[in-house]
DNA sequence: AACTTAGGCAACCGCTTTAAA
DNA sequence: CTTTAAAGCGGTTGCCTAAGT
């Protein structure tokens, strides 16, 4: 449907080292078809030398991501239902734009086609609804702009209500966005968490924590409403990447408390919970801040 | 009917992490 | 231990189309 400009074929294909130009832009029903029938006789793997063996001119890395994002057998096509609308909502609160991690829990969804809908309609949704769709927090009111602005901010922030995002984004307060939705780091800043999945673990994680952890941390009972109150804490606090270093955080422990999300129940606990910590936060910013 | 604008989304880019050499 | 290849991720771009004027 989207088309890319067909071509300047330049960049990404020389690091490929071939000689051959190297094709771009949308591909054709011929080159899904080979590359189908390559990655179903192969099997996927491989990428960047892939197109040469499959007699495609595309980079491995265009191969891949059309695989990935396309031509799977398993991949679902057709509109986000309600359901699923309502659990990427909860993942991404408390997961920020991880978006593999977030399609990881929708069945034939690809992050690709979740970042899409969430730029597309549902960060919009939250600005129609006063909340911030990086944080999920009320967005600040009017009256809170009008400060921002006499503090020394005066003129991005007040108006074009049009540029919602970049709205939004000026009058964001000092509070980092709770699931660092930019670049969270990993184990480069010593968190020990990795937000990608590990090929050697088969790739179906959804952290890869520090391998430390408590002798209970396999059971969930208990670590939910710890984890739970922890994380409203760090989000609150935009130290979401110090939570993952938790040592009581395993992958099983936080799969499963991923999976909790899906219960009504809990994630209504676990809301319910924050918002009051919000209210009281709220207050202390109205006293201080600034 | 012609033109403009905004939305949707596939594809690309740049970066990071992991594993292998 | 260092370097390099491979894979994966989130952000961004830009084309197409529908809606609005």
């Amino acid at each position: 449907m989207a088309r890319r400009k067909p071509p300047a074929q330049s960049g990404a294909g020389s690091a490929e080292g071939q000689t051959a130009p190297l094709k771009r832009g949308p591909w054709t029903a011929e080159e899904d078809e080979l590359l189908s029938r390559f990655v179903e006789r192969e099997g996927e793997g491989r990428w960047r030398t892939l197109p040469r063996r499959a007699g495609l001119l595309r980079c491995g890395k265009s191969c891949r991501l059309r695989w990935m994002n396309y031509l799977r057998p398993d991949i679902k096509r057709g509109p986000i239902a309600d359901d699923e609308e309502d659990l990427i909502l909860r993942l991404h609160r408390v997961l920020g734009n991880r978006w593999s991690l977030i399609a990881g829990r929708l069945p034939g969804r690809t992050d690709n086609e979740i970042k899409n809908y969430w730029n597309s309609h549902l960060s919009k949704k939250l600005i129609a609804q006063g909340l911030d769709p990086r944080t999920h927090m009320p967005l600040p009111t009017a009256a809170a702009a009008a400060n921002t602005a006499a503090v020394g901010r005066s003129h991005a922030a007040a108006s074009a209500p049009a540029a919602a995002d970049k709205t939004v984004a000026a009058l964001e307060p000092p509070q980092p966005p709770p699931p660092s939705p930019t670049k969270p780091t990993s184990t480069a800043d010593g968190t020990g968490c990795d937000r990608r999945d590990s090929p050697a673990d088969g790739g179906d994680d959804d952290f890869a924590f520090a391998a430390t952890m408590s002798p209970d941390a396999n059971c969930f009972e208990g670590f939910g409403d710890q984890f739970i109150a922890d994380y409203g804490a760090a989000v609150r606090g935009g130290r979401f990447d110090d939570l993952m270093v938790s040592p009581m955080v395993d992958d099983d422990t936080f799969t499963s408390f991923l999976d909790s999300l899906i219960s009504d129940k809990q994630f209504a606990g676990y809301l319910a919970e924050g918002d009051a910590a919000d209210h009281k936060d709220a207050k202390n910013d109205q006293g201080g801040a600034h």
